[in-house]
RNA sequence: GAGGGUGUAGCUCAGCAGGUUAGAGCGCAAGAUUGUGGCUCUUGAGGCCGUGGGUUCGAACCCCAUCAUCCUCCCCA
């Protein structure tokens, strides 16, 4: 047994085979939707991720995996947002073409409490489409994320969209939300309290009963959009309703990191408590980077491990690990030495070969051969190498025959094609 | 960060009110079948009973702490 601080705790070692299918799967829907895959740093200087994420938001003031090296202050990366931004600035990824359509799958750290769907290390995968103001922009990332979930059949999901408008509107019903809690704080619960100064926006996301109900009379964002933002957002939601997947509009849905402006959606399930995905637009993120334009740009990002929870609840299926063509079974030391041979030749011609690396008893071969689900075994021992021939048995059919050595290529080859 | 549940074999779990060598099923291994898998039967390997301390003549069991894990809250993917 190892000692116990081998391991960090909210992490997981993945062996699976459903990992990879999910992932290829995932990675097949972003090909149909033209997103190219981006890969950034697993780590990066805390002062790009504090900038981009939100110096007050939660993630950056106590969810962080941070150290220092030489003068510079590194965390492991909590999101992936920020640097896709920070890489598309850095490599004038706009130069490549106006609207870039970028996505990623790979794991993010976040200091938290470890729950259900929630780990410390976990994976996101999700897309952003840098460089469009247009609104079909935003529905194609509602449209790219569905369709992932589609894949899986998943259809038992909440969609829930609103905008946050411009930041003057935001600022404006921030201001008009303070005054109507203000007088009213001692009703709100400690944490809500905290927040009403420095983000009361949050405060709507109240789970709390008492909290919603005092909510009711309180004003409506809504109510503080322009005509601009609101006729932008109809037209978000007519695009994702032409696309035939249902929505809800929630004028309550904020969001936690900064760097959000006008469309905002979540995705849940009731599966889970947290969100499976999280998305929006971020036109102003660029801005916070100090480049001297905004560069408009919306995206999702979701949570490989929450997918799991809801593949897992519903059931899923996945598919069994890929086995070999063919399993060589060896008795005695020369053959054991053929066979090691014949394998690599075999490889070398794109056949997947699996052999016993123990010098066990045939009746062990043949079980591991079983096991390996290889639907070929190749049986050979001293009689067989005498006479260059092998025993070709068809496992599912329990069928066997010696074949001269020189067509066992040839007829694994035809088999396999078969 | 707050509250609660659970840690016994690779896995799923038993273990009566503290009592001697800690069990089952599945899995794994060997044999029955000396060159043939799955099925069956037999046998076997594998446990610091999460860790540390305490109470006791004696602790898997009781107490404390700690770690891990799961759940609720918080927050988010």
């Amino acid at each position: 047994m190892l000692p116990q601080d081998y391991t960090a705790a909210g992490n997981q070692t993945h062996g699976s085979a459903a990992w990879l299918f999910v992932e290829r799967r995932i990675r097949e829907v972003f090909e149909r939707f033209d997103f190219r895959e981006i890969r950034t740093p697993m780590f990066e200087p805390t002062e790009m991720i504090a900038r981009g994420v939100g110096e007050t938001s939660d993630i950056v003031t106590k969810e962080m995996f941070a150290w220092t090296k030489g003068d510079t202050n590194y965390v492991l990366r909590p999101e992936l947002t920020a640097p896709i931004m920070r890489a598309y600035l850095q490599h004038r990824l706009d130069q490549q073409g106006p609207v870039q359509r970028l996505s990623y799958l790979g794991p993010c750290f976040r200091a938290e409490r470890p729950a259900r769907g929630r780990f410390r290390q976990f994976h996101q995968f999700g897309a952003e489409i840098i460089g469009s103001a247009d609104p079909r922009a935003d529905a194609e990332v509602v449209a790219v994320l569905m369709a992932i979930y589609g894949a899986f059949g998943i259809e038992n999901l909440r969609l829930r969209i609103n905008t946050l408008g411009t930041p003057e509107e935001r600022t404006a019903y921030k201001a008009a939300l303070r005054t109507f809690l203000t007088p009213r704080q001692e009703a709100l619960s400690d944490i809500s309290r905290e927040r009403l100064d420095k983000n009361p926006l949050r405060i709507l996301d109240t789970k709390l009963e008492y909290e919603q109900a005092l909510l009711e009379n309180a004003p409506i964002l809504t109510d503080f959009l322009g005509q601009e933002t609101r006729a932008f957002f109809d037209r978000v939601c007519s695009y994702v309703h032409d696309l035939g997947i249902p929505f809800v509009t929630d004028p309550k849905l904020v969001r936690g990191l900064d760097y959000y402006a006008h469309t905002t959606f979540e995705l849940e399930s009731d599966a889970l408590n947290g969100a499976l995905a999280g998305a929006g637009r971020y036109d102003l993120l660029a801005k916070d980077f100090g480049n001297p334009n905004p560069v408009p740009a919306v995206g999702f990002a979701a949570g490989m491990e929450r997918l799991f929870v809801v593949l897992s609840d519903a059931g899923y299926v996945f598919p069994e690990v890929s086995a070999p063509d063919v399993f060589l079974v060896a008795i005695g030391n020369e053959a054991e030495n053929w066979a090691f041979r014949k394998a690599q030749s075999l490889r070398k011609n794109d056949i997947r070969v699996a052999f016993d690396l123990k010098g066990r008893s045939m009746k062990a071969q043949m079980r591991e051969a079983d096991r390996s689900r290889a639907p070929l075994v190749v049986i050979v021992g001293d009689q067989e190498l005498v006479s260059e021939s092998v025993n070709l048995k068809n496992m599912a059919e329990g069928t066997q025959e010696t074949i001269p050595e020189l067509d066992l290529m040839h007829r694994i080859k035809r088999f396999s094609s078969k």
